[in-house]
Formats: structure tokens, sequence, C-alpha cells
DNA sequence: ATTTTTGCAAACCTTTTGCATGGAA
DNA sequence: TTCCATGCAAAAGGTTTGCAAAAAT
């Protein structure tokens, strides 16, 4: 049993929020929303992109861009920055919460709070800055991985 | 009083961590020091680039990039990622730390754990991921711009 | 019929790299 | 004299954008 298991985003449910917030219904984010319901840990557009050009899926690069910016902004997936700087996206939960990502494989698991608020409210107090947001992401290696790890060693 | 004052970094100490791990002191990287000791906020290698082409340094962009990256990596500096995506660097204190960025002005503070390991360590606990690094970035406004922002309204 | 989306390609930006030259040790 | 560092320019990504054509409502 999985305790935090990727949360899985059906393809059915993207397009309703496109259609219940009033954008068009369309093939390409028809097709675009399975691939990404088929994604189980994080993913660049540029990636989306490869994988629809192999698979000659029709849905092209600057539209990948377009709408995932769009399905951000809908709260159907976030956007995370990876150290290297490029933008990827994971599917998410509504509440506020937070992501490890494998360094290893890219799966990710979203987190509890922990503790975390009232650390990040110490902060602000302490420093005198009034906080907009937080950022938190961890990085380490999944369940899987680390097996793995030590099996090659 | 100012509890937590931007890091401040001499442009001697940055050339004499260079020289004492067995780097070449030269002309750039003299100015290049200078520069980066009168940054308080965070800064990227293209922002720091441009500001010497104005003042004709003759430092070239290629270089900012090879020796911020080097300044990392000998934690003189500290590499974060805006939101953007862009590298931005920091000036920095040898301990393990959080930085707040002003998101009006881009001064940053320092500030400490507050119990974030613990909170961390909990989310290890839960998730199942060995964690490998961790990484909070905070954004919000600084004293002097909540007071800027409040005097506009 | 109207308005949004798309595709394409070009533009943009930041960051990286190859290679010959110049400078530090 | 020996390498390391620099500059330049080109390449390499990723991301954004203008515009005409296509599709959705």
């Amino acid at each position: 049993m999985l305790l935090y298991d990727p949360v899985m985003l059906d393809a059915t449910s993207i397009v309703a929020a496109l259609d219940s917030a009033g954008y068009r219904v369309t093939g390409p984010r028809r097709r675009l929303a399975e691939l990404v319901a088929g994604q189980d840990g994080h993913f660049t557009a540029s990636e989306l992109a490869t994988l629809a050009k192999a698979r000659r899926l029709g849905i092209s690069r600057a539209t990948f861009f377009r709408a995932l910016d769009l399905l951000a902004e809908l709260g159907v997936v976030e956007r995370i920055v990876l150290p290297s700087g490029e933008h990827a996206y994971v599917a998410c939960a509504r509440s506020h919460h937070h992501h490890i990502v494998c360094s290893r494989c890219g799966r990710t698991a979203e987190v509890a709070d922990q503790g975390l608020a009232e650390a990040v409210a110490a902060m602000a107090r302490d420093s005198g800055y009034r906080i907009q947001t937080h950022w938190l992401e961890l990085f380490g290696l999944c369940r899987y991985c680390q097996r793995r790890v030590a099996d090659e060693a």
C-alpha cells in the first residue's frame, strides 16, 4: 500500500475543467488531456511535445505551452520550477500542499504540512517580511529508486 | 535596527576565496567581485553582464556565467531559481539557511530554521522518500516595500 | 457569423560551449 | 613556459509571439 500515490488525473476531468471555465474543447486539448493523464511524475511542456510528436498526435509545440499554462491557471496542474530552471507541471489536488520529486525517476508525491506553516509564520515574524507565498520543494529518492540504487551497489 | 540584513560580501573576500581554492585571480574576476559585492538582493548572471556593459568594465557575458557558477561551487554565493526559471544568485553565509526574497525590490534576507528541519524529517518519514535536499523559498514584501505599498494606497 | 484555438515559424532569452588568444603563476 | 581564463561568436535549449487558417460555439 502506498501512502502517497502520485495524484492521478483523468482526461475527462481535465476536459471538464476547461469546458466549465468557458474554454473551448478542441481536438488538440482532448489529446493533450490524455497525455497529461498518463503522466505520473512531473513533466514539462517540451517533454510532452516531444512525446506527442513521436506518437504523431498532431499537437503543436506551442499548444502545449499555451494549454499547460491555462491548466495551471485553472488549478488542474501546478507549475513548479526544477533546479535546472525548467518549468514543470504536476497534477495537483486543490488544497495547499507540497511536493517531493524523485531525483531519479521524477515520480512525485504530495506531503502534508507537518508543521511547515508554523515555521513559515515564525520566519515571517523574525524577518519582518510579509510573506505572500512560500514554496517548498523536496528532492530525494522514492521507495522504488531507493531499492534500485541499493540493488546496483 | 534590522534583524536580518542582506548579507554583505566584500570584494576582497570573494577574491580571497578564489585564490585560496587555487583559482587564478584575474582582472575580470576582480571586477566581477566588486560588482557582486555591490549587490544586496538577488541577481542573475545576465543582469550583472548588462550592468558591466553599461559601465564598460570589459567583462564578457560568458565570464559571468562561468565565474558565478564557480563562486556557487565555492559556497560564496548561493544559486536559487526564480519562479520565472531564471538562475539567480545571492550572497550567502556558510551554514544551512533559507531565503526570503522581496517580490517588489528583490532584497533578500536569511532566516533561521524555525522548526523546518523537523517538518522535513516528518515529510520524509510519511512519504517513504529518502530526502536528498530540500529547498524553501519565501516570497513577500520586505519592511521597506510594505511601507511604500501602504503609502501608495 | 463570430470568436477562440491552432499551427507554423520566427523571435526571444538565458545559458552553454568550442576554440584561438591572452594573461597568471 | 605552462596552463588556466577570457572573449567572441555560434549553438543550444526552452519559451513566447504574430499572424493567417481552421475549428468550435
